[in-house]
DNA sequence: CGTTGGATTGGCT
DNA sequence: GCCAATCCAACGC
C-alpha cells in the first residue's frame, strides 16, 4: 500500500547523505503536458554535499549550479556528456549547495510511454541510469528549479520507504575527486539499479560496505 | 580563446 | 570490457 502523499519540505531540508538513502522506495512522479502521469520507484541515489569536490556546488555559484544553492525540495537538472540530462533533488538550505542525484528507478506506471521515449522494450532498460530515467520521464532543463513540493509537473510521493536492511551503500559512480566517500545508495539486488561503470562497484556485489 | 574532461550511454569487440 | 559520441563548463594562457 503505497502512499501518494508528497514528501514535505522538511524531508529535503537535511544533509544529502541523510536524504539519499531515505529516498529509496519513494516514487518519482512526472505529469506530461498531455496529462499522462509516469511513475517510478527510486532504487538508486547519490549524495553531493557542501565542500564535496565532486559536487557542482563545490565552486562558485554560477548560472548552471544556481538551483543547488537555493531552497530545498526543488529539482536541479543539468546537461552533461553532450547528450544526457541528470535529475537531482536539492537538499539542506539556502546557500548550502547540496543535492541527491537520482540514478535509477523501477518503472511503476506509464512504462509504455517510457518505452516510446527510450526506444527500448525491457522494463529494466527504461530507467536504470541517471540519463536514462530523464529520457524516460521527459526531464530536461525546462524542469530545473521546479518545486517538487508544490509543482504540478514533477513531484515525489511517499511510496514505501526501503527498510534500512535492504539498502546498500558504496562509492559514487563516475567521480574522481571525492571518490573515497560512500555516498551512493541503492536497494540491494534490485534489477533496476544501474550497472555502474568501470572502477565502480559491480551491481550485485558492491564492496559490501554497509547495509 | 583554446583545451580538457565530465555525477553517461550504447554499440562493438 | 572498451571506446566513441557530443557539447558545455571550468580553467589555463
Amino acid at each position: 500500500m503505497t502512499t501518494r502523499a508528497r514528501l514535505p519540505r522538511r524531508f529535503f531540508a537535511r544533509p544529502a547523505v541523510e536524504v539519499a538513502p531515505e529516498l529509496l522506495g519513494r516514487v518519482l512522479a512526472r505529469r506530461l503536458d498531455d496529462g499522462n502521469v509516469l511513475r517510478g520507484r527510486i532504487v538508486e541515489a547519490e549524495a553531493y554535499e557542501p565542500g564535496d569536490p565532486a559536487s557542482h556546488g563545490f565552486r562558485r555559484r554560477t548560472a548552471r549550479n544556481d538551483v543547488m544553492f537555493g531552497p530545498p525540495g526543488r529539482l536541479y537538472v543539468y546537461f552533461t556528456y553532450g547528450n544526457h540530462w541528470m535529475a537531482n533533488v536539492v537538499t539542506r538550505g539556502e546557500g548550502e549547495p547540496s543535492a541527491v542525484l537520482l540514478r535509477a528507478l523501477e518503472p511503476i506506471t506509464g512504462s509504455d510511454e517510457m518505452r516510446l521515449r527510450r526506444r527500448k522494450d525491457r522494463a529494466r532498460d527504461l530507467c536504470d541510469g541517471p540519463g536514462k530515467l530523464c529520457q524516460a520521464l521527459g526531464i530536461d532543463a525546462d524542469l530545473s528549479a521546479e518545486d517538487l513540493v508544490r509543482g504540478s509537473r514533477i513531484w515525489i510521493e511517499g511510496g514505501i520507504p526501503a527498510s534500512p536492511e535492504a539498502v546498500a551503500r558504496g562509492i559514487r559512480v563516475g567521480v574522481s575527486a571525492g571518490a573515497d566517500r560512500d555516498w551512493r545508495f541503492w536497494i540491494r539486488d534490485d534489477p533496476s539499479v544501474s550497472r555502474g561503470r568501470p572502477g565502480a562497484p559491480a551491481r550485485r556485489h558492491p564492496a559490501r560496505s554497509s547495509a
